[in-house]
DNA sequence: ATTATCTATAGATCTATAGATAATGC
DNA sequence: ATTATCTATAGATCTATAGATAATGC
């Protein structure tokens, strides 16, 4: 078999040093460039020179800037929403259960997600300018599934009865402290993630013999998950 | 008593309709926008035109749109700052309590800022570039100071025992939920601001029995704080 | 004289398009 | 022919400065 010498296409001024395909390369440094700089202040030339072409290349690849951000976006919660519906299911039996469960799996997507690009989501660009309509519908019923489960696992008539959506709203905040984490050089380990999801229990008022055994059967859930269909 | 027709200097093309120094007007409407689209994707000029004036006279107020930025950002953090040494020397004695009083100072801070300006700490523009370099080792200071206090408030031989500067990002992360749910309108009541001081406590492994204790006394060590000298 | 605006604009970007070029694939 | 780059550049910004102007204050 012999090795191939190039690759198609006018080769490049500068030759390509890292591996993959054109396209995730690009995602790869934009990724780098958005999450330090912010989508704004980070110009097309900087993504190009970060990959080795030129600005206009990117062109090629993408419509535009906005198309580049909305891919990284996308990719920062498709593990997770890939598998809300089939927790959510195990919510009607065991919601404190499902909701520890939905936390984990949340905290696994953001904790190996590449170049930590959870943090994006709550960049001002993304929540401001309508080309990422689609992200924020996305997330938003992510947020919905969280206040859901999360209502039906809280104390029932107490006080902290917040309205679903702001109990929602709280625990995505709650839970992306991964991001905040994984930016200081902190590796969400096992043990991390549980006091995390533990958190998020208590904070719903729900009461430690539940959260407890919560995290048992959480565990077993997730596990039994199938694998998220990168398509 | 005769009422001033006008100011002094050159009349404004569209009259001012807000009261207020102009340079107050600036920081509202320059606050406002950054807030909501980031301080990258908001032009000099838009700010402008929200004030009511030429873009050019902004520049008769500021420097630039930095300085502009780093005032607000100022403004963000000065009343907890003003406390957190007084609060810090109550911790020798009772180190949960004030850490329960240093959330409630930073709470208040973050729920009465005007504008809600407190998630621009988050901006990323703000944590990238120099320009902002005062602030960011402010906040470093008051994170440090959070994590002290947890360190000596936490569960002492517990497998929690994170390191201070991680549990400090933690907890700043934690507070700024705050920030989060100004932004969907909710307002932060005073059991709101009680809930979550106590899920910081939590979340540093101390008990409920002393997380109770902590927050009566603490609201009497916040009570006692005399007033932040705003100049 | 001082204050706070205005007009005009230089110079530096930045995004996206048009069209040429240099590889491989058939 | 297809693919993936390149060069060149139009057109639209955007920031900040220079200098004029129209008020009040003394």
């Amino acid at each position: 078999m012999s090795i191939r010498r190039t690759q198609p296409g006018r080769p490049r001024l500068i030759p390509t040093t890292t591996a993959g395909p054109p396209r995730e390369q690009v995602l790869h440094a934009a990724a780098q460039l958005f999450v330090t700089q912010g989508f704004a202040a980070t110009s097309t030339r900087e993504i190009a020179e970060k990959v080795g072409i030129r600005q206009a290349s990117l062109y090629y690849h993408f419509t535009g800037k906005d198309e580049i951000l909305a891919e990284l976006l996308e990719r920062s919660v498709r593990p997770t929403v890939d598998r809300v519906e089939l927790i959510e299911q195990a919510a009607a039996e065991r919601p404190e259960t499902a909701l520890y469960a939905l936390v984990l799996v949340d905290l696994r997507t953001l904790a190996e997600a590449p170049d930590n690009i959870g943090v994006l989501a709550t960049h001002p660009d993304v929540t401001s300018s309508e080309a990422f309509d689609a992200f924020r519908s996305i997330r938003d019923e992510l947020a919905r599934a969280y206040g859901r489960i999360a209502t039906q696992a809280g104390d029932p008539g107490a006080a902290h009865a917040a309205e679903p959506r702001h109990l929602g709203e709280m625990l995505i905040h709650l839970v992306e402290v991964t991001t905040s984490l994984r930016s200081i050089g902190v590796t969400i380990d096992e043990e991390t993630a549980d006091a995390i999801a533990s958190t998020c229990l208590r904070a719903c008022g729900i009461p430690e013999s539940r959260i407890t055994s919560a995290a048992s059967s959480a565990a077993a859930l997730v596990a039994g998950l199938p694998a998220s269909s990168h398509g």
